[in-house]
Formats: structure tokens, sequence, C-alpha cells
DNA sequence: GGTCTCGTGTGGAACGTTCCAAGACTAGGG
DNA sequence: CCCTAGTCTTGGAACGTTCCACACGAGACC
């Protein structure tokens, strides 16, 4: 028994695999990074050796030699009620499935909620990932402001609301056609008078998801006068402001800018007695969960979060690789999945 | 204008540090690692340079060096419905502020579906993480398997299900505990005969939800005789075995293995007229947020899924610094938020 | 006064990779 | 036959950090 027996073979490296296959250290790193170099018969040598022992490059070595650490930083955020949280996981799922196609890793990181910034230059000054996803741009883009100050690559979920000409890349979705695609599918299903329950006037998502709404409203020549209310992304908020706006009978059917709302309203309903669907439509925002399975099924407005971090990544991709990006914005449009609460027929 | 000027300072180094400060690379390092070798003096002037000039050490060449990344590894799983899925990112948000606190991330990594190694000895072998956090222990272990073959360090959310000898370190939540809290308190509530509806009997964490419905309703001296069901993990599912049992008037309330199959039996209720709470007690698992949003409102059993990513930062520390795990097995109790589904009176 | 210890600080080497400049071999042209 | 151009391969250096062995000076002890 040797004294000295690991109690598993050592990691193999570069020279390893270099010696076994009788070859310099830097004709394995050429068969790996840049294949096109070596002789025919030289590649298959030495990529049979590579499988033979299964090495894998160490991240660290590569990394610190070419300064990039294929890793993108994601800086997940505290988990608040409502908006679109619930619907996070499938964009990150999606997220880490295209990252990974490139041979990218998403880095997750915390920050005090209080301080946008937290986190993010900690990490890029470590040199610990070559990128970021920045996903909140409701309350402006400080981060992303960083980011440039410091000449690092970014790709944001959400448009530069506050300065339409900011040049970094970006994906969102067009939440006004949404809400208007939303509205346009309540009137058509014979509703005259569609209210709105949206967001404070502080939120630049939900202003956008209003305007669409207006614009549907507009085009089909009704008023929307009295019929749109501005309150907080919460249950009981939005019950109570459906309650109050079905004093008034001609209003028949409500829009809403995210499903918490939705919900709120078939609340009223419930309480009022009033079937959701046969007798008031109504539709929400974001498709979650809570759509899906509250009763009877909540008509929404779905983002395409796939896609959405498909064309980040591709983004990413281009940026990395310091390309001109030559689109550096893109807007996806939603789709309306509907459910019982706005079918007339009370069939099941 | 000087030629060579820089767009930015390039990073400062430890040889940058080392030289604004005049001591040797050594003492730098020392500083951050061993600060109890250096003088005071030293120590502070040190101290002073690295603020001043906002050195953050390289992770890829301290990786290199101490061959330990400083990540830790998650496999992101499919988003599938039902299940936990939903409550997911409460706990990742968790660890990674949990992990942050030690100075760690976490990397997200996709993995073909169907092969549930995938994607694990990849990022080993490119020793770009330390160790794993491992979610999915349903279908048995195999990744754990995998793991514990390699020597690579993990902790498992999840007991080991198939091998009760296993000593790897993990954090679970007491799932009978709950099922036996829910089916309790429809007791204390006035319900005498308390339905159960579960999922099919592969399931492990399902079978041992269901064995603490079983213990309540033994220990109350009530039979469970044809109250037991085991279905699928659907609404639909839920809403027609709900009917069909309450079929039989004297079963007036129902505990569940998930929110999803809770909201099931929500649905049937309305379907026949009958007020959650008052008329019928329901509870579900998970407390997902359409336990919370659901109309009007649902009992559920919520495991404490920050405190078990606290409880798997603290093995994971306690593994990676080789000490030995004194206590590897960590059982948690969840709880139970009362909601208006079982109140029995209709006050709201 | 020499030696031994202790508290501090130093410079060389190493981690595993890729960049760089140059070497070895082959083939073609004068 | 030599020179040159081109193809393929090579060893040395470098990335920024930490490990290691050792140097230095001060005080304690014989």
């Amino acid at each position: 028994m040797s004294p000295s027996r690991r109690h598993s073979d050592p990691q193999p490296t570069l020279a390893t695999v270099a010696e076994r296959a009788g070859v310099s250290r830097q004709t394995v790193s050429n068969a790996l990074n840049n294949p096109e170099l070596l002789r025919e018969d030289t590649l298959a040598k030495v990529r049979a050796v590579i499988a033979e022992v299964g090495y894998t490059p160490n991240r660290a070595a590569r990394q610190l030699r070419t300064r990039s650490s294929h890793m993108i930083g994601l800086r997940f955020e505290e988990a608040q009620e409502g908006t679109s949280n619930a619907t996070m996981d499938r964009f990150v799922h999606t997220l880490v499935e295209a990252t990974a196609r490139t041979g990218h890793h998403i880095v997750l990181f915390a920050g005090d909620p209080d301080d946008p910034l937290d986190g993010y230059d900690e990490l890029l000054r470590a040199t610990a990932v070559d990128a970021f996803v920045i996903t909140d741009t409701y309350a402006g883009t400080p981060a992303a402001d960083l980011l440039s100050r410091v000449g690092a690559p970014y790709v944001t979920f959400g448009r530069p609301w506050d300065d339409p000409s900011a040049r970094h890349p970006w994906v969102d979705v067009a939440g006004a056609h949404g809400a208007r695609l939303a509205t346009e599918h309540l009137l058509e299903v014979g509703h005259a008078r569609v209210a709105w329950l949206g967001w404070e006037a502080a939120s630049r998502i939900g202003e956008d998801r209003r305007a669409g709404w207006e614009a549907a409203m507009a085009a089909a020549g009704t008023s929307s006068d009295g019929l749109g209310v501005r309150i907080t992304d919460n249950v009981d908020a939005a019950r109570m402001a459906a309650h109050e706006l079905l004093e008034d009978p001609t209003v028949t059917a409500f829009a809403c800018a995210s499903d918490t709302l939705g919900i709120g309203v078939l609340h009223a309903l419930a309480e009022r007695g009033l079937r959701p669907g046969a007798d008031v439509g109504v539709v929400g925002f974001d498709d979650s969960l809570g759509a899906q399975v509250t009763w009877p099924g909540l008509t929404s407005v779905r983002q395409p979060l796939e896609q959405v971090a498909i064309e980040i990544v591709d983004l990413l991709h281009t940026v990395l690789s310091h390309k001109t990006v030559t689109e550096p914005a893109r807007m996806l449009e939603p789709t309306l999945v509907v459910r019982r609460s706005t079918r007339r027929d009370s069939a099941r």
C-alpha cells in the first residue's frame, strides 16, 4: 500500500493531458480553443486523451489569464408580494438555460434592499463576473448608471423609463399593448364600460399599462372618465375599489394592472353573488400561478418571459464579444390567456 | 495628454497596494487574511491604502491558489406546476443572503430534466464551485450519490428517504407534523370527520404528510377509513375528489397535501354553494401565494424555508471548514397559518 | 557575549491556464 | 542544393494570489 496514495486521483491538468498525448501544453490548449490550428490526427489524439482522463479546464486559471469569468451576475431581489415577483423564477430558469448554452453561469447575489447599488461593484472589482443582468428598472436605474460609469457590460430587463436617450441594451415587454389586448377582449365579449384598476401614478409600468387601456377605450369610442382607479397592489384594495365601481350598474368589466388586483375583483364578485365571466368580466396581468388556480380561473396577460431571457442572453453575448450592438433595444409583445373570468357562457 | 492613458485606471492589485504602503505583497495578503500577524500600525497603514485605492482581491487568483471558489452550486430545476416550486424563490432568496454573509455566492446551473446528474460534475471538475445544495430528493438522490462518490461536499434539502443510514448532512421539514397540525386544527374547530387529499403513493413526501393526518385522526379516536384519497397534484383532480367525498354529509373538512389540492376543494365548494370555513373547513400545504390570494383565503401549513436555508448554510460552512459535522441531520417544524377557510364565523 | 526564542516582515515559488515569440518540419520555387 | 514561405508545435513568461522557508531585530536566558 503506497503511503501517499490519494483518496482519489488528483484533477487532471493540461500538463497531464499533454504528457499522455505526447504533445505540449499549448497544443492541448489549442485543441480546446483553436482546434483549426491543429493537424487532424493531432487533434484527434489530443481529444481522445481528454475524454479518457476526463479533463475539464480549471476555470480559475483560465479566468485569471483571460480576465473573463463566464459568470453573469444577477441581483436576486427581496421577494416582494404582488408585482411580477412570482413570475420571476420562470424568467430566471430560462436565463440559466440560455446562458448555459454559451458556457456562462448565473451568479446570484444579495444586496441591501435600501441600496440599489449594493453588491455590484464588489463582484466587479473582484472580477468575479463578466456582466450583469439588471431586472429592476421600476425605480430608475441607479445600478445601470453605476455600471455605465465604470464601463461594465450589462443588459436590463426593462426600458430606461427616465432617460429615453440611454443607449444601453435592454429588453422589455410592451405593457401598454397587453392592457390594450385585455381591454379589447372585454369589449369584444360584449362589455361596454371597462374599468381599469391600476397602480399608483408613481409607477411607470403602471402608467404605461393604463395608457393601453385608455387607448383601447378611445378606439372603441367609449369615454373612460371615472373608470380608471389608482390603488396599491393588494387584494383588499382592489376588492374595495371594485365594490365602489360596481355601484354603477353599467360597469361590467375590469382590466387590471396585476393578477393580485384581478383576484381582488373576484373577491368582490364573490361577496356580491355575481358570477365571474357571465356577469362581470375580469382580466389580470402576469399570468401568475394565482391566476391559474383561483376560482373560476382568471383571464390574464402573459409576458413572454422565456423569450425575454433568450433575447437578453443574445444581447449579452453580443456585448461580451465586443461587437457593436446594432439593435440594443428590443420590445416584445405579451399575449392574452383566456380563462373563465371572461367567458359569458357559464358552461364549464 | 499621455498617449497610453486608459479609459479608467487598471484594477489595483496586491502589488499596487504593497508599493503604495511601502510593504511587501505578503504583508498586504496577511492584512486581509491573517491580520493578527501584523503589528497594529502596519495593519492600519495597509488598511488605509486598501480603502484609498479601492482594492478587492481578484477572485480568480485567490481561487487558483487556494483551490476554493467560494461558490455554491444550485441546480435550478424546471418550474414544475404544483409541488413546492412556487415557494422555491423564498428559499433561494434566503439562501443567497445567508451565503453572502460568509462570502459565498450561489451559482445556478441548468441540467437535462431527464438526467438528474447533468451539470454537477462539469462544475466540479472545472473547480468552479466548492459545494452543492441539492433540493430534489423526491426521486431518490442520484446527485447526492454521485457527489458522495467523488468526495464533493454537499447538503440536501430533504431527508434521504431511501437510505436511512445515509450520513450526509441534510435539512428537512417534518411534513407529517404539518399535516398533524392541520388535522388537529380542523378537529378543534369542531369538524369530526376530516378527509385527506394527498398525492400518489409513490411520493415519499406525500405518504409522510398523510401519516400525520392518520396519526391525528387516530389520536382523536376517529376512524379514517375511506377518508384518505390519493390523486395527482392538480386543481381539477382535487375538485372532483372533493365532490365525491362531499356526497357523504358527515365529511365537513379537508386536509390537503398541497395548496393546489386545497384550492381544488375550494372550487368544489363554490360549485356546491357551500361556504369555506363556515360549512366546510379546508387546509392546504405550503402557504403559497395562491393560498394567500385565493378567495376567501386558504389556511395552510407553512414551511420555515428561511430557517431551512440558514441551517443549510450553517451545515455547508461546517463541512467546508473540514470540521466533523456533529449533527448532520436537522428536522424543522412547520407552522399553521390560519385564514378564513377554517373560520366557523362567517364574519369578515 | 553568544545563543535561543519570539514577533514581524520578506522574497521566491507555485497554482493552471493562455499569450507570445520563436523553433521544427514540410513543401515549393529558384 | 539552398532559400523561403507556410504549417504545426514548442517552451518561457505572465495573470494575481497564497504557501513556504527564511531573514531581521529585540529581548531573554545561560
